[in-house]
DNA sequence: ATTCTGACAGCAA
DNA sequence: TTTGCTGCCAGAA
């Protein structure tokens, strides 16, 4: 019987490829993936996945996702360092108190850009 | 097997 | 407007 337990990897690599093609300079929610890839309101899920990106042998921009309110919560995950807000500002993007300046501005949506 | 937690978000009060 | 609880799915203890 083919496939079963890795089922739900396909919504990781869903996760994996949204993420992988989030525009240079832009930043997204985990909510707005987790509509894109039609799991409702399994944002959580989103955060699951990019946990566990690292293990992934391709690059995975997660510094680009953070929550609705724009915040870097998953900064912890990166390093002990505020390793994310680095490469944020090194990507042009301006952070200030662990949130995104002009988050919406920066803000790319999957469902409506990437169609 | 049961319970709690987690890189969130939505809704009720 | 802010605060708190609930829903979501999966994994660890």
């Amino acid at each position: 019987m083919p496939g079963k337990k890795k089922d739900n990897d396909d919504f990781f690599s869903g996760v994996y490829e949204v993420t992988s093609m989030i525009p240079y300079g832009r930043v997204t929610s985990y909510g707005a993936i987790a509509r894109y890839l039609a799991t409702g309101r399994s944002a959580r899920m989103v955060g699951w996945a990019l946990n566990v990106s690292h293990t992934r042998p391709e690059f995975i921009p997660a510094h680009r996702v953070v929550n609705r309110n724009g915040e870097l919560t998953g900064r912890l995950h990166f390093g002990n360092s505020g390793t994310m807000q680095q490469l944020l500002e090194n990507e042009g993007i301006r952070v200030e108190d662990n949130t995104v300046v002009d988050y919406r501005d920066k803000f790319w949506d999957p469902s409506k850009e990437l169609r």
